[in-house]
DNA sequence: TGTTTTATCTTTTCGGTGTCAAGATTAGTG
DNA sequence: CACTAATCTTGACACCGAAAAGATAAAACA
């Protein structure tokens, strides 16, 4: 005869909303282990879940880290957005905005940063990672040309390009050597002042009057 | 009674160059399957020797990698030196060729890159690698130093840490961008016309002109 | 020369990892 | 209520990094 009294603490065997909770314990992961360090069993048991029940929801490994990219990236694009409501409207302001919040996004989000921009292991081939990265470059484009297209002459397609390369070069670039530590001199300041010098030197990729040798 | 004949094709015991050789090895097997996809065993096996051979010269896989990415580094400033040396001896272009160099040596070696500035694996705590890496920092800020103090009105210390960092995210970005293939439009072009925009971007990171709003 | 020490490499073993196949449990649907 | 599909678990496999112990050869020494 079966006891009539069971575990408190037993899980039911359907988790329910399995999917949003091993997003969670994955980024976790991610944190706390790093991208090298990352392992899937990891995440099944930060979740309390077998450590097959994931391959369920992503498929595998690579799928679970490739919906944390795009999650990651909707919230890159927020993180901008957020920087350029408290700035002024201007143009110039406005992109240099963007490019601080860029980098703040990388500052807070290290190890998600670079799952989005430095591994190989997210798949951007899928339609969802593919489209809200293309929508985050959108945003620089557009902004990109808010500075440079209110000017009397019209600028050319392939100035326009090397435009958005500058400008999205210096915001990643530092990003990407704040993230590894190879730039403490600028990491170290008050977060104030340091993003002051980070729009002052994206400000720069773009020049008001025309670059000359 | 033991056979005298000896098979042929025995590897002695003893390898001879076994340290360069695995780092030959290492790079072929970063470079084909990944930083993601790096396995001890599977250097071992391209260099013909157990899997645990590597361990007595570098200790463990991070050492390895260590090792690797010192060796990145000196021929990161090598290429750099390369791209300096074939342009005019203006300050300004000797910057601007550091800058094509270090981005070059990204695109002909994206593996290394990435093991170099976006990888925990390495210890950068190691004499080796903390050397070599800060002689290549050195060298560019004193290439900025060229461009920007010889002018009539020195700069302070803080104008000259922006110079340094705006001009090192610009490379860097440009090559972390190019490495990760999201700046198609530019790195799709002819290596010529791409260098020249390479180093116009580049140029721009230090305005000639005091940067105003 | 002969012996001992040291460096180099192999073999074996261990715990951890991703993936797959099979089965158990439950939710949803008619 | 019965059936189906979705969800999760269990068990197995090959691969991995690391450590320990042993085999071999070079180097140092007598």
């Amino acid at each position: 005869m079966k006891t009539t009294i069971e575990p408190i603490e037993e899980r039911p065997y359907h988790h329910g909303n399995l999917f949003s909770v091993l997003l969670d314990s994955a980024e976790q992961e991610l944190i706390e282990r790093g991208i090298e360090g990352f392992s899937l069993r990891g995440v099944a048991k930060r979740a309390n879940v077998s450590h097959a029940a994931p391959a369920h929801h992503f498929g595998d490994a690579n799928g679970l880290l490739t919906a944390l990219a795009a999650r990651g990236f909707e919230r890159f694009i927020q993180r901008q957005r957020d920087f350029r409501q408290r700035a002024p409207s201007h143009p110039r302001a406005q992109l240099e905005a963007s490019g601080v919040g860029y980098v703040v996004f990388a500052l807070e989000n290290p190890a998600i940063f670079r799952l989005m921009f430095s591994s190989d292991r997210p798949d951007f081939g899928d339609p969802d990672l593919q489209q809200v990265a293309e929508s985050a470059f959108d945003e620089l484009v557009e902004h990109v040309r808010g500075v440079t297209e209110d000017k009397s002459s019209p600028k050319k397609d392939s100035a326009m390009m090397l435009d958005v390369a500058a400008a999205w070069a210096a915001a990643h670039g530092l990003a990407d050597l704040l993230v590894a530590g190879r730039l403490n001199t600028l990491g170290s300041l008050a977060p104030r002042t340091r993003d002051r010098r980070i729009a002052e030197i994206i400000g720069r990729a773009i020049p008001v009057v025309p670059y000359r040798r």
